[in-house]
DNA sequence: ATGCTTGCAAAGAATTTGCAACGCA
DNA sequence: TGCGTTGCAAATTCTTTGCAAGCAT
């Protein structure tokens, strides 16, 4: 048995399945890049899909208690987020295009994980998770 | 001779000191932790300096093109800005007050310019910066 | 005195809230 | 059919812009 979709885990917890939640649902799984609420908007027009703003913010917001999909930090006045089922990665932001890229996590986990236990106990704080991104410029705009 | 403060480095270069700027900047001297445009209004009106907004905004704009202070990624609808002057470091942002506390980087950097090379040549982007939050509970929350 | 800085008002962008209508299970 | 979901309008919050007045040098 695979994992379940972010769709079967919500019908089962008994939540319903209407036109704004399926189309997100399925933007996040499509999308290869965080989104935020206007981005998300632009999607569905060009896909014929006519939502409101309100179903959105209020469905990110859904989404998000639920762990289905989680807020990525940006230097950003909107809020941006993606699915919570892909692998663990960091991004690559270009200060130029402000596009953003994402890199899997691999190897650099390991480095990651040593100091996460050292800090940790040095500041007494219980780590949850965390977050890389690595700003510069993409090969574009080289 | 000294690392030359923020208000040095704009008066050589022709800036003038007023009211707003001064203050401001030394609010970034002090803080401990990044701050946003309507933290820095409530700091400063706590130490009976009324500024407008606009000011604020408008100063951080400035300072930020100039350098002095940076943009700090993180999950908020509201610009975070921290002195460019500190060391490297690195953030423990609690998900539960909201507090944010300030990591020094010392061997960690060590880790992450590994990566940091493998990444920019695998793909093609030339890493300038890099930012690294631990997202958790802390010591108060617990 | 010159022109960089600041304040005020108003506009714009992002997000939230209340309530009624809608439609999935 | 019941209750979760969506739309609409209006209110909030965050940020930007234009212009006139203020003040540092």
């Amino acid at each position: 048995m695979d994992t379940p979709s972010g769709l079967t885990r919500l019908k089962k917890d008994g939540y319903r399945i209407g036109k704004g939640r399926g189309a997100i649902l399925q933007v996040f799984e499509l999308a290869t890049k965080p989104l935020n609420a206007s981005e998300i908007l632009e999607l569905l027009s060009s896909k014929q899909i006519r939502l409101n703003k309100t179903t959105v913010y209020r469905e990110l917001e859904f989404l998000k208690d639920r762990n289905l999909i989680r807020e990525v930090p940006v230097s950003s006045n909107a809020l941006y987020y993606e699915s919570a089922m892909q692998e663990h990665h960091h991004h690559l932001v270009c200060e130029n295009c402000e596009s953003i890229v994402e890199v899997e996590a691999n190897e650099l986990e390991e480095n990651i994980k040593k100091l996460t236990s050292t800090v940790a106990k040095n500041k007494q704080f219980v780590i949850l998770n965390h977050s890389l991104e690595f700003f510069g410029t993409c090969a574009n705009c080289t």
